[in-house]
DNA sequence: TCTCTTTATCGTCGACATGACGATAATCCG
DNA sequence: CGGATTATCGTCATGTCGACGATAAAGAGA
């Protein structure tokens, strides 16, 4: 399991990104294509191979203005040129798959920091999924808070924020970006469940009650301030009291904490019942 | 998530296999690249997207004499030739990702079935893992029982089942199979403690104490006869009774089982604390 | 047939986590 | 200073879990 707030981009997930096992030998009675095994030296490609293009698209999420909100960016080019959709871009020789990521994001964002959290989300290889030819892309689940998500230095008409229940049902988006959404969301909302990513959306020192409305707002749904207190508390790692106290939420003051040393949670933040506002 | 015992091989992760953005325009100062916008027509790929060559690559875990076991191949051309490999292959034009690993999993091991259950890994692209140049490999995760895994057809030099305990320590596997097959153990690992997919290893039909062994064997752990008995005939949806008992495996009669609906258990399965026997 | 062994299944008990919710504390605002 | 707001601590009934005793139902061997 990835582990949250890496100063790093990656993750275990995206970490190991190296090897895998290309050619095979045409074995047995099925012939496997030509695969030439001629004068060709055994270490090349075979001639066979179908190169396609491969490109990194980002799911980044924050929560900003009591919402949980993804990044969109305008598209300026054909195919679906001037709709929405995901940031992200072809990967470039000799370049990882994470380091890609964090490049694209830097590029058309602008976003001087990296995420605090970013992982591996899966890969989108269907043959039709670009008009333009075979395009495979491998998605990314990026978190952040919103003080390290300003989108400067990019004019607002071609990046901006979208509540995610608004971005993913008019199926406004380019290729099939609407199911890469669905599944970063739902990889969020269960990651945060077992692991502590739910840190890597507060700032570096946040309170109880910010980080249950993060829970909230992720989860849709309403948590007990009592029960969540005692539970998050009650979890060996997961927060570090600083002693420190803010009143930013009004009422009583609330110490402030920061994030612990631990990734997964024992046992399990419980998500309530699933409900659909 | 996926629900075992699907007769077609794709799976939720692997379902939506669709999609995904691949250029951008070149929004404000930075230049990501050439990428002329010249007479080029707008559907065109841009002509400095560098392609590469995509493979797949399948972890298919069984349970076979008391051991949780990985199907490996034995690799005919360079690189990596004569060593021990994961079973995969380079994608074809027009076909999609899980797609080319059901068929890769048919022609390398002349497996008659596909698998019970089949889940994307993750994708392993970095730069320098084959010595033949770009290649990135979409991994799967297979499981399937003992009964559907006979590898007829082929000659039995070419691919053998390894303990995974034996496979992945001496670092035998050819390109990075071994952080491959790690990670496919620990998403199975962990898969089984919240997902009812532990029966894709299983027959058809079986006995609470098979479902236990799987358990045992894939968690490396000793589980306790009674309270697991209690916890899986007592979780919603997880076993069907079928009415009918076997005695193959000694003693009292145990009643026969079949997998239910649920794909997700409420409440999980929980692992003890982490052993290494 | 009778006993022993083996495995399956049911129960019991204490420890602990959880959900619902009352009570108190410490600020700010007027 | 009183009221509103939020934070934090407690209480209690319920449910689950781990440890483990007890019983049931088969086969093996005397």
């Amino acid at each position: 399991m990835p582990s949250p707030h890496e100063p790093s981009a990656a993750t275990a997930a995206a970490a190991h990104t190296a090897g895998g096992g290309a050619d095979r030998l045409p074995t047995d009675g099925q012939p496997t294509d030509g695969q030439p095994t001629d004068g060709q030296p055994a270490d090349r490609l075979p001639a066979d191979v179908a190169p396609v293009a491969l490109s990194v698209d980002l799911v980044l999420l924050t929560v900003r203005e009591e919402q949980l909100q993804v990044l969109l960016v305008r598209r300026g080019i054909e195919p679906y040129r001037d709709r929405w959709a995901l940031p992200g871009g072809f990967v470039r020789p000799g370049e990882d798959l994470a380091e890609a990521a964090v490049r694209e994001l830097a590029e058309e964002t602008g976003l001087r920091h990296p995420p605090a959290h970013l992982e591996q989300l899966a890969t989108y290889g269907a043959p039709d999924r670009d008009p333009r030819g075979r395009v495979v892309t491998v998605a990314f689940l990026a978190l952040a808070p919103q003080s390290r998500t300003p989108i400067a230095g990019t004019d607002a008409a071609a990046s901006r924020w979208e509540p995610v229940s608004t971005a993913g049902g008019g199926s406004g988006l380019a290729f099939d970006h609407a199911a890469i959404l669905a599944d970063g969301l739902e990889r969020a909302q269960a990651k945060i469940e077992y692991s502590a990513v739910a840190t890597a959306f507060c700032e570096p020192e946040f309170t109880v009650a910010e980080l249950r409305r993060i829970y909230e707002l992720v989860w849709s749904s309403r948590l007990d301030p009592r029960n969540f207190h005692r539970k998050v508390t009650g979890t060996a790692g997961f927060l570090v009291p600083t002693g420190r106290f803010t009143t930013r939420d009004g009422g009583r003051p609330a110490e402030l904490y920061r994030s612990g040393d631990a990734t997964v949670l024992h046992p399990a933040m419980l998500r309530p019942v699933p409900r659909l506002p």
